[in-house]
DNA sequence: ACCATATCGACAACCATGTTGTCGAGCTTA
DNA sequence: TAAGCTCGACAACATGGTTGTCGATATGGT
C-alpha cells in the first residue's frame, strides 16, 4: 500500500501554497505604490469589477449587503473605488474603481503572472499544470468569498 | 510561448482547494458527534499539542498572548480543552486537550486521509504526489498560523 | 392609476477575533 | 536581595462579520 502520506499534510501545503503566493504579491505590490493593499481588497476590487452596488457586491462575495457596504467604505477610504449616484435608479449607489483602483488589479494580474513563470521555473510547466488541472477538477472553480470564509 | 495559463488561477485554486478540504472535514466531523467544531478549533488544538500555556500557544500561532488567551477560551466552552494550575510554576495556568478534544484530532486525522485517498481515486496518485511535493518544494513547510493570517 | 411587494442603502446593536497597553504576581539571575 | 523578565488578566479599541429595522424608490398585477 501507500499509506506513507499523512492526508492531514494536504490543506495545510495548499493553505501554505496560497499565502506563500499572496504574501509575495503584497511584497511586489508595495514596492510598485501600493504598499497599503491587503488582502482582502484585491478580492472585493476583483468582485467590484467595472461597477457595482453595495447589495450585488454583498452577493458576490457571498456575504450580506451591510458587510458589503463596510468593505466599500474601508477600500474607498483606501482610494480605490468612489461612490456615484446611478441616475437611472434613484434608490441604487454605483461603486466603480478609481484610476488608483484598476491599477491595483493590472498589477496583481502581471505579478501573479509573474508568479506564476517563477514556479513554472522551479517546478516545471508540468507540475503547475498538473496542480491547476488537478485542482480545477476537484474544486468546481474558484470562489471569491475568502476574506469571510475562515470565522465561519 | 505558453502564456496562456494567467496566473491569478493558481492562489484562487489553492485557496479552493484548501476549503474543499475543509468543508469535507468539517461535514463528516458534524456526523461524527462533533457538529460543533469550526475551522480554527482544529488548528487551535493541533497547536495546543499534549499541554501549553497561553503565552506559548500564541508564540505557535503567531499571535499575541491576549488572542490565545481568547482562543482557549472558547475552545474551553466547546469542551476540548481544560485548564490546570502548574504546580511548577505557580504563574503558569497549563492547557491540556479534554478526551473530546482528542476525540476531534483523531478523527479529523482519519477524515484527512479518507479525503486524501478519495482525492487519489479522483486524480490518480501521481498528481496528488506532484501537487504535495511541489508545494513542499515551493512553500518552506506549512504555517499553523492560518486562522488570523488573512485580516493582516 | 394604484397599491402590494421587493429592493436599495443606511443605521443600530451585537458578536468574534484580533490588536496595544497596563498591571500585579511570580520566577530567575546578577 | 534587587532588577528584570515572563505569566495571565483586564481594559480599550479596530475590523469584519451578523440580524433587524427603517424610509425611499422601483416594479408588477389588478
Amino acid at each position: 500500500m501507500s499509506t506513507e502520506r499523512p492526508g492531514f499534510a494536504l490543506p495545510l501545503l495548499l493553505l501554505a501554497g496560497f499565502q506563500t503566493l499572496v504574501d509575495a504579491l503584497h511584497e511586489d505590490l508595495a514596492e510598485q505604490g501600493h504598499p497599503e493593499a491587503r488582502p482582502m481588497h484585491g478580492f472585493a476590487l476583483q468582485a467590484v469589477g467595472e461597477g457595482t452596488t453595495a447589495a450585488e457586491l454583498g452577493r458576490r462575495l457571498g456575504v450580506t449587503k451591510q458587510a458589503a457596504a463596510k468593505t466599500i467604505a474601508a477600500l474607498g477610504t483606501a482610494g480605490y473605488v468612489e461612490r456615484a449616484a446611478d441616475p437611472t435608479d434613484a434608490r441604487r449607489v454605483v461603486v466603480r474603481p478609481t484610476a488608483r483602483g484598476r491599477d491595483l488589479l493590472a498589477r496583481s494580474a502581471a505579478i501573479f503572472d509573474d508568479l506564476r513563470a517563477r514556479w513554472v521555473r522551479e517546478l516545471g510547466e508540468d507540475a503547475v499544470r498538473t496542480i491547476e488541472d488537478a485542482l480545477g477538477r476537484i474544486t468546481s472553480g474558484p470562489r471569491l468569498d475568502a476574506p469571510s470564509w475562515f470565522t465561519r
